[in-house]
DNA sequence: GTCGAGATTATCT
DNA sequence: GATAATCTCGACC
């Protein structure tokens, strides 16, 4: 199922939708367990948020395209663009379980040595699917890599985003969603703020 | 299990 | 030139 009306709407509202959903990718699939979303404009930690550049130009696109970008000189990031043309919000894939081709996903991260690992974290999960940069703009409905949406709504948790660094203090924007339990969310999620006051007896 | 630091390059000011 | 929606590795508990 795959339904470009829904994902018209703001990433905020699209985010929790897309745990459970599955993502197929170049002989991988992976379901969905953890997402985050970016709304342009209103959020400092989105890369929409000073306006349209030639990067993240498919975000303020048409919604249910591919969006993806590199980050940190090494890593590739894969988003679902939302809302409708010229309103730039998106949801970040964070993280999800490797259903189908785990042995092709393994080949690809040989440095995972759980299957779990396959696919937690972004640039992790980009890599599983065989997802590349050339990959932007990509339509999720008839592209390379297609989207399958769940059919009802995953019981999910929210909280804080994590990794977002720009943004004096990174707006404190609960957008972060995830499946409460599974094995491939973040274990980072629980990470405190900065340091870890040993003496966090406060 | 957790914490800390380094690697490495496209993109923007 | 500075920044970055991260990952991996090493040390410690």
């Amino acid at each position: 199922m795959f339904d470009r009306e829904l994902l018209s709407r703001p990433s905020v509202e699209v985010a929790p939708l897309l745990l459970g959903a599955i993502i197929r990718g170049r002989g991988v699939s992976v379901r969905l367990t953890e997402v985050e979303a970016y709304l342009g404009g209103v959020d400092p930690g989105s890369h929409a948020f000073r306006g349209e550049t030639p990067r993240n130009r498919v975000m303020f696109g048409e919604p249910g395209h591919l969006y993806t970008y590199f980050t940190y000189g090494m890593h590739v990031c894969a988003n679902v663009v939302c809302s409708p043309v010229g309103i730039a919000t998106a949801v970040l894939l964070r993280a999800g379980e490797v259903v189908d081709g785990v042995e092709l996903a393994r080949e690809r991260r040989t440095t995972s040595r759980t299957d779990a690992d396959l696919a937690r974290g972004p640039a992790r999960l980009v890599v599983a699917l065989g997802i590349e940069l050339a990959d932007n703009g990509s339509d999720l409905e008839s592209g390379d890599v297609t989207l399958e949406l769940a059919g009802k709504q995953e019981s999910f948790e929210q909280g804080p985003r994590t990794g977002v660094s720009g943004a004096g203090g990174t707006v404190d924007f609960p957008w972060r969603f995830w499946i409460p339990g599974d094995p491939t969310v973040s274990p980072y999620k629980a990470s405190l703020p900065k340091k870890r006051s040993r003496s966090a007896t406060l």
